[in-house]
DNA sequence: TAACATTACGTTAGCCGTAACGATA
DNA sequence: TATCGTTACGGCTAACGTAATGTTA
């Protein structure tokens, strides 16, 4: 057995080629590295270096032992790493969603009934969440549409309607709702970060129909700076987000109605029952929204 | 960096249960083992085991981790064994022959030859004598035919013919030469270790003519205790080698006449240039041989 | 009481840095 | 003289063993 801190001066001699320069990367003295190597030889029972007074350099045996030396070191590092994530998964949920909003309502409901576990939670695209699933890299997920897995546990949690807030001025603003096809002549403000949300309305409407902001500060100061119609949802309404100067108004079409899945495996469904029975006496349709106007 | 002695420990506790046992196996004390398995923790930022009072043992995170140290470890046993191995190889050829008389011969000239070099040689089948040329586990192969590889440069540099030594008094006593067929009521001792040599008589006689013995020191005996035939070469009358009470006659048979050809890989001929020079003058036929009856 | 793990403490092996020396360009 | 490697010496970290303590079957 050969320890590790030889095999790892070692390489950097190698890659060095001065021992000089590789106890300076390795911030140790060049008596220490000389040292090492000859330790290194001893330990091996073969000459690793070709030395002529005051220059030295690797063999031919050597340079085949730097090769294994940094797989072996890559196997200690490799074992580090896989252990240190392995260890970290057993303490952390990871959820997926399709998007934002679900995830903000689940958050409080998994802290408290994941005692003692990280939740970590990301937005993710359909494809994504499946396989995340199924190659466990999600524990949970958030769906919008029920997969028809009988592997996957599927639990409907949450309803949304989109609405567009729209300059009261606006001819539209008189309606009980609109579709998308009246929107076609729009400039419209939306936050690019909501998920399946901006993949439906790039399908419903055409490119130049959408001003999507990367970071949701922009897209808040641009609701504010302007009159611009946005994107909103029963969800924002009903905690009371009503953008300044605008009436919302829900999209008639199908598409901007979503219901959310809460799923997992199946096989792991036990472990997130609790979850499961804490939202499923929760279901905020979100409908009947009064138009707040300020 | 994790240093090997703590994953070698943790290994042995990972297979023997108990820290006790381990530190027995290890040939340390328990504390230390103890204590190593602590700083293990530590460094990986992890916790390994489950204990409490007087109990240790594995959890989940450290069954993980020992099938990462067992692989670690590995590849370090692999670094020092390639690397011993490829040292040796450097400072040793490796021949292989299909026969034992053609090394006796060359071994000398070998050993002049190639200064500072250990000569490894064995017996081997022609097909793994051709294989390890190819993948370079021979250096050197000493053949019976020219297999006509490109890759492969053979020197014809010695012939052998097979006698057979039989009783004064035996009918076949008198022939100048003989056949195989002449041989099929006799039983003939025969040395077990002559390579090519074996299969030939086994392929043109029967299985019950053959009294093969395995090692060379029962052989000679038995021809000393006997009035048996033995079989017997050019090279070893050449040397003087006639058994007591026999007469020495060749075998007229194709398959009893040997050429030994030199052979190792065309991109490696000039290494051996030397010893393929040495040979190349030095080519015996052995023919002729006078048959001394003592 | 036997088996096992942990804690406490003193010892020592071995790794490191500084200093001095040797060789080359 | 500057650069680079090796040898010599002393210090200090840290791994080890012994002894003592604590817990369970």
């Amino acid at each position: 057995m050969i320890e590790n801190y030889l095999l790892e001066q070692f390489v950097a001699f190698a890659e060095c080629g001065t021992l000089l320069k590789a106890s300076g990367e390795l911030h140790i003295s060049q008596p220490s590295l000389s040292r090492s190597m000859k330790k290194l030889e001893e330990e091996l029972g073969v000459s690793l270096f070709h030395r002529e007074n005051s220059k030295i350099s690797l063999n031919e045996t050597g340079m085949v032992a730097a090769e294994y030396a940094r797989r072996a070191l890559g196997a200690n590092q490799e074992m580090i790493d896989h252990v240190i994530s392995f260890d970290r998964s057993l303490r952390t949920v990871f959820i997926g969603s399709c998007a934002p909003l679900p995830i903000n309502d689940l958050m409080p409901t998994l802290q408290e009934r994941m005692p003692g576990k990280t939740i970590s939670a990301e937005i993710a695209s359909d494809i994504k969440l499946l396989s995340g699933l199924r190659n466990r890299s999600y524990q949970l997920a958030i769906l919008h549409e029920d997969p028809g897995d009988k592997s996957i546990f599927c639990q409907r949690f949450m309803e949304e309607q989109l609405y567009i807030s729209i300059d009261i001025g606006h001819a539209l603003a008189k309606e009980k709702s609109v579709s998308f096809e009246d929107l076609k002549d729009l400039r419209i403000l939306m936050d690019g970060n909501v998920g399946f949300w901006n993949d439906v309305c790039r399908e419903m409407l055409s490119p130049d129909n959408l001003l999507i902001q990367s970071s949701f500060d922009a897209f808040s100061e641009l609701v504010q700076a302007s009159r611009l119609p946005l994107f909103n949802s029963s969800q924002f309404l009903a905690r009371g987000y009503h953008p300044s100067g605008r009436v919302s108004i829900p999209i008639a079409d199908n598409e901007a109605h979503a219901t959310y899945y809460l799923s997992c495996l199946v096989s792991e469904q036990k472990k997130y029952r609790s979850v499961f029975n804490a939202t499923r006496g929760n279901l905020i349709t979100g409908s009947h929204i009064q138009n707040n106007i300020q």
